[in-house]
DNA sequence: TCTGGGGTCCTAGGACCC
DNA sequence: TCTGGGGTCCTAGGACCC
């Protein structure tokens, strides 16, 4: 294992609302909210007047009254998403995809053929500019939770490198929220304890620590105070779970509606999964009540399924056992998952080729990379066009 | 902070098994 | 006829992330 600082953060700054930027030179310089109801994404220009992505939109405009609001155009994101993730394949085959918009790069053996990690970093951040015409911001550290951390410090359009002997200066003075991991639940928690720097919880030692946040998160927590984050970058990853919500106002709302919405949503979950290749063993209805208090409402099944009609059936029945409590208390989201997805099936895009004898190579050896021979049982070929539908964890 | 849609991971109790 | 230790699976909830 190198011991460097070789693992890149790489986050898109601003993704959706740098897209809109990009597209529309009139937006460029301006603020920019995408998204109506609530901000999907805010440009650098809207958050310096405190927008913020998940916020209302009526109290964004309140904000910042002179902002640009465009409604999302989904596949140009996905297109630049693709794009800048082509990017980073091409600069190291060790990426982990956290989302439509960052990724973890592990650069830790390309030294000798492609410099040292701060000049890939810069290189990267050029190449996407160039070919993809959008900001990135990338972080370097010999973790990825530290890489992590550096990307968010380093935002917008930075790099910033973490060399191993300065990782607890760099650390420790900064307030706790920075910690990937620790939410406005966490920070009250440490804040009521007067804890404000991660130097303070460092020093606040593993015990004390676990009776405040519990076992997992106490020690998770300590851990990362101390710079010790043992993860690898891990390629190939794919999602555990499914699922499609949808918000509601406060309602009432009779119940052959919900159930209506309800078949909607399990119908584009199951094409979604179907498109991918991945069933699943577990169905969950999610709710969320006029309180905006949650539940979830879960049956597991006998085997993994795929199959739109029994989804459907096994959600309706979770929906029906829910009603009397839905009429208590109301709703304003339903929502459903299929989780336990199995790993059955691997799905590899890849690009067409006219010939069927060469397309069936292609896909061979596509799989033998990536599992080895032994992975390949069975493969089945689809022909499909690339949709609208976003790159999250690959399936 | 008056709240969309898509995910991840962890915890804890109970059922059930040996 | 009162009761150990260890394990897995299922369900539900909660915190957090983009």
């Amino acid at each position: 294992m190198s011991t460097g600082a070789t693992i890149l953060h790489a986050d898109l700054d601003a993704f959706y609302a740098s897209v809109e930027q990009r597209d529309d030179p009139r937006l460029r310089g301006r603020p920019v909210i995408v998204g109506g109801g609530v901000v999907l994404a805010a440009s650098y220009e809207a958050k310096a007047r405190g927008v913020r992505s998940a916020m209302g939109g009526r109290q964004a405009r309140r904000l910042c009254p002179d902002a640009v609001v465009v409604p999302p155009r989904m596949s140009a994101y996905t297109a630049a998403s693709r794009a800048v993730f082509d990017i980073f394949r091409e600069t190291t085959p060790l990426v982990e995809g956290l989302s439509v918009d960052e990724a973890f790069l592990d650069v830790g053996g390309l030294r000798r053929l492609a410099g040292p990690p701060e000049d890939i970093a810069a290189r990267l951040r050029r190449t996407v500019r160039e070919r993809v015409g959008l900001p990135i911001t990338v972080g370097v550290a010999r973790t990825k939770f530290l890489a992590k951390v550096a990307s968010g410090v380093a935002k917008p359009d930075g790099l910033l490198v973490v060399p191993p002997e300065a990782e607890l200066a760099f650390l420790h003075p900064l307030p706790v929220e920075r910690l990937w991991g620790v939410g406005p639940v966490t920070a009250a928690k440490l804040r009521e304890r007067r804890i404000r720097t991660v130097g303070e919880v460092a020093r606040l030692g593993e015990a004390a620590l676990v009776s405040l946040l519990g076992a997992g998160a106490g020690r998770h927590l300590h851990a990362l105070a101390h710079n010790r984050d043992p993860r690898p970058v891990q390629v190939g990853r794919r999602r555990g779970s499914m699922g499609a919500q949808h918000a509601l106002g406060r309602g009432p709302h009779a119940p052959a509606d919900l159930d209506a919405i309800l078949a909607g949503l399990v119908d584009r979950v199951t094409r979604r999964m179907r498109a991918a290749g991945r069933s699943g063993r577990t169905v969950v209805l999610r709710l969320r009540f006029a309180d905006y208090t949650r539940a979830t409402r879960s049956h597991t099944l006998g085997k993994a399924t795929d199959d739109t009609r029994l989804v459907r059936d096994t959600a309706r029945a979770l929906l029906c056992a829910a009603l009397p409590e839905i009429g208590r208390r109301g709703v304003t989201l339903v929502g459903v998952a299929v989780t336990n997805l199995d790993d059955s099936h691997v799905q590899l895009t890849l690009p067409f080729t006219p010939d069927p004898g060469a397309r069936l190579d292609a896909a061979v050896d596509a799989v033998r990379d990536r599992f080895g021979t032994s992975a390949l049982t069975r493969a089945v070929l689809l022909g499909r066009d690339t949709g609208p539908e976003m790159p999250r964890l690959p399936d």
